[in-house]
DNA sequence: GACTCCGCGAAACAAACTTGCAAAAACACC
DNA sequence: GGTGTTTTTGCAAGTTTGTTTCGCGGAGTC
């Protein structure tokens, strides 16, 4: 469902160079990934199985993370997209590793960032109603000692969603 | 590569019910859509006809959006995670309609979402260095002349990213 | 109780993925 | 500039997976 970047913690991939077939591959898995092989290779002019290998290849180097469905959130009743930032007082390295693990064993926490600037976590949560996001901030913020401030922005409109990388 | 739900206007997809079957499935898939239907089937208690089905139908409807491979943006070049908070001096339909569009059309603007709050936009940019950024802030937010403001955050780690809804 | 409507499972079918092998291309080294 | 090595390709066969067809059985209706 979600890809940990945290978790995973691959080798930073000895030879992940990627050629112009690499990219374009990429570039179309990325818009739909059930794309057959054999219509990747007209596109890409290559041959199936060279395509195939070429996937085989970037999945265990970790190019490609995962495969994944995207559902919208309404159909499955969770209508709401938040965003929230957080300031910490404290930034110990383990009161920041706490706050990491608790905030990604969050099903409803989509996303979460550890950043600079004026705040230093950075969520997009995915609620079915606001009565369940005021659960989620009386647990997660108001529950948390080390949590100075938190600002919320509720979604009006997704312009644009996804995880696509320019290739 | 990305999903735009503003631009796929379905219709509120008339009888979108979902049974626990269909949630199961939706599970497996948001996790690892290359999972076979017979697996699916043997984790569900259903036949692999059944699941392949419940996919179908799931597709039409609207609550599967797309089916995608997940790129780790380091591999191709595209290291620095960028949140955008911007606030803008005109809110007139127009304008505001006019900025989505020019948000969408980047490819570097991974997400694009309009909010409520002391921001009127969210943006998650995906660069690969800080003079990548440079220059689009130049392009976007200074050759805009109705942002009034725009905060930066950098992501030191990505701890959790994905667009799994919770079922 | 007979009827229709849906959705399921079993089997047949079609399509896609995967693997082995020989040839061509790219490369390094003389 | 030639030669041997390595890498990568394309083709073809084999295997897995996805898709369609068909008959069956339960829920609701009259």
């Amino acid at each position: 469902m979600q890809v940990c970047f945290a978790e995973s913690l691959l080798p930073p991939s000895s030879t992940p160079r990627l050629d112009g077939f690499d990219r374009k591959i990429l570039d179309i898995l990325q818009r739909d990934n059930t794309t057959p092989q054999r219509t990747i290779g007209e596109a890409v002019n290559l041959s199936a199985p060279a395509v195939q290998r070429r996937i085989k290849r970037m999945t265990e180097e970790g190019v490609i993370r995962a495969n994944v469905a995207v559902v919208d959130p309404a159909a499955v009743g969770h209508a709401i997209t938040i965003f929230v930032e957080i300031e910490v007082i404290s930034e110990t390295a383990e009161q920041i590793e706490e706050a990491k693990r608790q905030f990604a064993a969050e099903p409803q926490i989509q996303q979460c960032y550890y950043v600079t600037g004026e705040a230093d976590f950075v969520l997009v949560i995915v609620v079915p109603s606001m009565a369940e996001y005021e659960a989620l901030t009386r647990r997660l913020f108001f529950g948390n000692n080390n949590v100075k401030r938190f600002r919320t922005f509720v979604a009006m409109d997704r312009i644009k969603v996804g995880l696509g990388v320019p290739t």
